[in-house]
RNA sequence: GCGCAUGUGGCGUAAUUGGUAGCCGCGCCAGACUUAGGAUCUGGUUCCGUAAGGAGUGGGGGUUCGAGUCCCUUCAUGCGCACCA
């Protein structure tokens, strides 16, 4: 009998759906297992075949899991809100949400042919007003709370409310925007609009005054992670710096626990190394400077408390509020003309020129530990968003500060013993001071090191600052100018300060509006829809969330998605947990995954979840990247040679489309029928074809290396396109796209196929299987479990191969040896299996079966084999019977007759014999 | 610049975690069958050498009886962060 994939995945993909196979439900007599891909957003392009490869890894673990026992939840969903959506819409004036619905629709069917085990029961949509509901019920506990320092964790804001009605901002230990200082009585006679705006500094969901990055190309702000090397992740338009009221969440308060909480995740090292950076964690000082002449005082951060000797002069960022404060009347024209300049600079340019630039603002500060009057700066090398936007210049330890002080003529004090800062600064933390002694502080002849704990140690005596430590991890700002979004349950009173909407009134549905553009006043989107007003008839918020809002907590609702009382039951939070297994890119690393943990430790505060991390364990999936094929025309003429031959020519390289091309050999009936222009195309082969030549790209429609899931399920079928994606190599590995060795994969079923069959007869027996293929049906057993256990699908897929050869050469027709090797084939090729499961008169799904255990006994081996090495030299080999005393393996191999040849007649200094490997005799 | 990965045949990769390097697959070579095919099956395939033998896991050095694996150093590639004070 043929092996007719076609049939047998589609019968098997209905018996599924009919029998609603993969429906999960909470199971208190089963252990729980959750596994979780990262959802997609639905393009316009459809799925790829770099897609699957997370999703394929993802199902085979949950199948394996069910297999042993566990009750899996492994749900999907779709990101459904986004840009390319919203741009489409703006072109063709089309809805977005009817691109996304088709984009869903097509990206499920695509999902279907692969034979996943969702349960699409489960389902979610990020644009789904009864998904979003409870997006916008975060956002309204968010603005409801504040970050109490002392207690680590998020609480009510009436707690606030009541603190300062009680003792003002005394004792109060907040996360905040500003440090703000009043009384009871202060806090007491304040108008509720005051009241509000003094809340507006500590809420987890704010209002702020913050420099974003304004993308006007784009028409919105973005979030720090949505920019690199400025420009804009999408799209790559230039970002610029831009002082803006907008929404944001306190992600920061989270700091110091999004970094411990990396230590009970098991995650890679690496992506927890990426967040750690991002998180960006300094200690240091904070310190003290006053301004001559006045009563400003400078608040600077350092990490080089040690280095106070040699400040030479103070440097702020032009964006600095101390800026107009400090600037002397001589010379205010010059300092506006240089802020002038800095403001029609983009990041991107800054970061370009890298010139320096700055100018002196007249005004000098005190160094509080040698009392000396240093001149004070302003220059955009200093970032108004880290520490204080102020900082104490030291040019002989810092190459900024060296540079600028050349530039500026500034004096540079060595205060490392030996360091030579004539050409350049010695930024290293490591030698012996010198230079650093008065009658205040002594660091003279201490380590670096040593001089940083006493300088800081001093300065809190001093009172001339505090030890701190500093975050490089920002704010998040949630407002975005755009329609595909979800609303902000705000609406704005009489004096224009924000409000949330009651529970009760969620979802607050997206308007419709007439098109998908800013208004002519420049308002966002919104602004467009009718009768946008709360039910009080005040105006609602314009600006929608961003992508990262829908994302943040969807794990969650897969667990209990049809609730509309709650984002999640008690009890299915407690029974599922939190995500065991979660599948992804690292492109989340700083987005996502962040803001992920932030709204999971926030609920968790508020103890409406049970788990302070929301990814146990988490694999990356290594990128799939196009494999383009190219064919060579020789040029001004419609003749193409092949690749080997192509230097004898002068030719142009043409992308060709990889569809008509097989390992590298290109289809030429297929190819004359691609382009009107190449039907008279002639060729010259070698070897009778026409070979292309490669290149790794990435996949793009204009590469013509797009291959599409579907195109490999038509033509190999679900199962071995599942078995060749993991075939290829570890998943966190990035790899071309290449179809080269799918045929081999696609044999090897063709073969297990054949295995059960003599022509249209079955030709398993139930005989008893021979030791022989009991060894290797346990030896399969055991690599794969341990494989799947360690996500090791590649070495899986050549077990199976290995098994599959030796049944077939011993001859096994035992059906009890082929019904093991059905059940541990399930999670990776779940058709055939369930074909074949029935094949051998097996009733119900295999889904049911149990995964089978080895035994250690089928494993020993009779006799075995020792390499014999002389001086670490191998030289020949015995074999010897199993489980003999490491002495006879000892006498066996010096009485071997090969033995005598290196001995020669010497006795051997020492013998290692390593079990079952080698004896190593040293001579 | 700082940090994290990775480097093995013509190619994708494997190596029981310090024990005979190259499993499995692709490709290639030879053969079988054949209705001549992009089907199936069998055997071979790291390199040099006819062979005996020798070399070999990016390069150099070290530890060890023994190193792809551990240590030092260097080079290359990929990723992350980056005027972060």
């Amino acid at each position: 009998m043929e092996y007719n994939f076609k049939d047998i995945e589609q019968r098997w993909q209905k018996y599924w759906k009919e029998h609603n196979t993969y429906k999960v439900e909470i199971d208190e007599s089963r252990p729980k297992y959750y596994v979780l891909d990262m959802f997609p957003y639905p393009s316009g392009a459809g799925l790829h075949v770099g897609h699957p490869l997370g999703y394929i890894a993802s199902d085979i673990y949950s199948r394996y899991k069910r297999l042993c026992g566990y009750n899996v939840l492994h749900p999907m969903g779709y990101d459904a809100y986004g840009l390319p959506a919203e741009q489409y819409a703006i072109q063709t004036g089309q809805h977005p949400e009817i691109t996304t619905v088709r984009n869903i629709n097509r990206y499920h069917d695509q999902l279907d042919k692969i034979g996943f085990c969702y349960d699409w029961d489960r389902e979610i949509r990020t644009c789904d007003p009864k998904y979003y509901k409870w997006t916008q019920w975060a956002f309204i506990k968010m603005f409801n709370s504040y970050y109490d320092n002392d207690l680590q964790r998020a609480c009510p804001i009436e707690k606030l409310v009541e603190k300062f009605a009680s003792n003002g901002t005394d004792g109060v230990n907040a996360a905040c925007s500003e440090q703000l200082s009043f009384t009871a009585d202060e806090w007491n006679v304040k108008s509720d609009n005051d009241k509000e705006n003094v809340l507006m500094n500590y809420r987890i969901a704010y209002l702020g005054n913050t420099m974003v990055n304004w993308c006007p190309k784009l028409g919105t702000v973005l979030a720090n992670d949505e920019v690199s090397e400025g420009v804009s992740v999408r799209g790559g338009y230039p970002v610029e710096q831009k002082m803006m009221r907008q929404w944001c969440l306190r992600v920061s308060a989270y700091s110091q626990r999004l970094l411990d909480g990396l230590d009970s995740v098991d995650w890679t090292e690496s992506l927890k190394e990426t967040q750690r950076n991002w998180i960006g964690r300094s200690e240091g000082a904070e310190m003290k400077f006053k301004v001559a002449g006045t009563d400003i005082v400078l608040d600077i951060f350092t990490t080089r408390a040690d280095t106070i000797f040699g400040v030479t002069f103070m440097v702020l960022a032009p964006e600095s509020e101390y800026v107009s404060l400090l600037v002397t009347d001589d010379r205010r024209a010059d300092v506006e003309k240089y802020l002038d300049e800095v403001k029609h600079k983009t990041e991107r340019e800054r970061l370009i020129e890298k010139q320096v630039s700055g100018v002196f603002s007249g005004s000098y500060a005190i160094n509080p530990v040698t009392g000396k009057e240093i001149p004070v700066y302003i220059s955009d090398y200093v970032l108004a968003g880290y520490g204080t936007g102020a900082i104490m210049a030291v040019p002989a330890h810092d190459s900024r500060d060296y540079a600028f002080a050349r530039h500026f003529d500034l004096p540079i004090i060595p205060l490392i013993e030996g360091a030579d800062v004539s050409e350049e600064s010695f930024d290293a933390k490591e030698g012996k001071m010198i230079n650093s002694s008065n009658e205040n502080l002594q660091l003279d002849g201490l380590d670096v090191k040593e001089a940083i704990a006493k300088t800081k140690e001093y300065i809190k005596q001093a009172g001339i600052g505090r030890v701190k430590v500093n975050y490089r991890l920002r704010d998040a700002i949630f407002s975005r100018q755009r329609y595909w979004g979800e609303p902000f349950p705000v609406y704005y009173d009489e004096h224009n300060m924000p409000h949330v909407l009651d529970e009760e009134e969620l979802p607050l549905e997206l308007p419709e509006v007439d098109k998908f553009l800013p208004t002519e006043t420049g308002e966002p989107p919104l602004g467009r829809a009718k009768n946008w007003v709360a039910k009080n008839g005040r105006p609602l918020e314009l600006c929608t969330m961003p992508g990262f809002a829908g994302s943040s907590a969807y794990y969650l609702r897969y667990m209990d998605p049809h609730n509309d009382n709650a984002l999640v039951s008690k009890q299915a939070d407690e029974y599922w947990r939190n995500v065991d297994l979660y599948v992804g890119g690292t492109e989340h690393a700083t987005g996502h995954l962040i803001y992920s943990r932030f709204w999971n430790k926030f609920l968790y505060d508020l103890g409406y979840v049970c788990e302070p991390e929301p990814f146990k364990k988490l694999v990356n999936q290594g990128m799939i990247q196009g494999r383009s094929n190219f064919v060579y025309r020789i040029k001004d003429t419609n003749t193409f040679v092949s690749y080997n031959l192509r230097k004898e020519y002068d030719v142009t390289p043409i992308h060709v489309d990889v569809n008509i091309v097989n390992n590298d050999v290109l289809d030429l009936d297929k190819f004359k029928a691609w382009r009107p222009e190449y039907a008279n195309a002639e060729f010259i082969l070698e070897n009778g074809k026409y070979v292309c030549g490669y290149a790794i790209e990435k996949m793009s429609k204009s590469m013509y290396n797009v291959v599409n899931p579907d195109d490999i399920v038509e033509r190999y079928g679900a199962d071995t396109l599942r078995l060749y994606e993991m075939f290829l190599g570890p998943i966190e590995q990035s790899k071309p796209w290449d179809t080269n060795g799918i045929d081999g994969v696609h044999r090897f079923l063709k073969r297990l196929w054949s295995l059960f069959f003599k022509g249209d007869e079955l030709q398993l027996t139930d005989t008893e299987p021979s030791a022989e293929a009991m060894k290797s049906l346990h030896k399969l057993i055991k690599k794969v479990t341990f494989d799947i256990e360690h996500f090791s699908y590649n070495t899986s897929v050549s077990a199976f191969m290995i098994c599959v050869n030796e049944l077939n050469a011993i001859k096994c027709t035992s059906k009890s040896v082929y019904k093991d090797l059905v059940v541990l084939l399930a999670p990776f090729a779940p058709h055939i299996s369930e074909e074949l499961w029935h094949v051998l008169g097996e009733e119900g799904s295999v889904c049911d079966a149990k995964w089978p255990e080895y035994d250690e006994k089928y494993l020993v081996e009779s006799s075995v084999k020792y390499a014999v090495s002389f001086n670490g030299k191998t030289r020949f080999s015995i074999e010897v019977p199993a489980g003999m005393s490491k002495e006879d393996v000892e006498k066996a191999a010096l009485s071997d007759a090969a033995a005598e040849k290196w001995i020669a007649g010497k006795t051997p200094k020492k013998i290692i014999v390593v079990p079952n490997k080698i004896v190593n005799i040293v001579i």
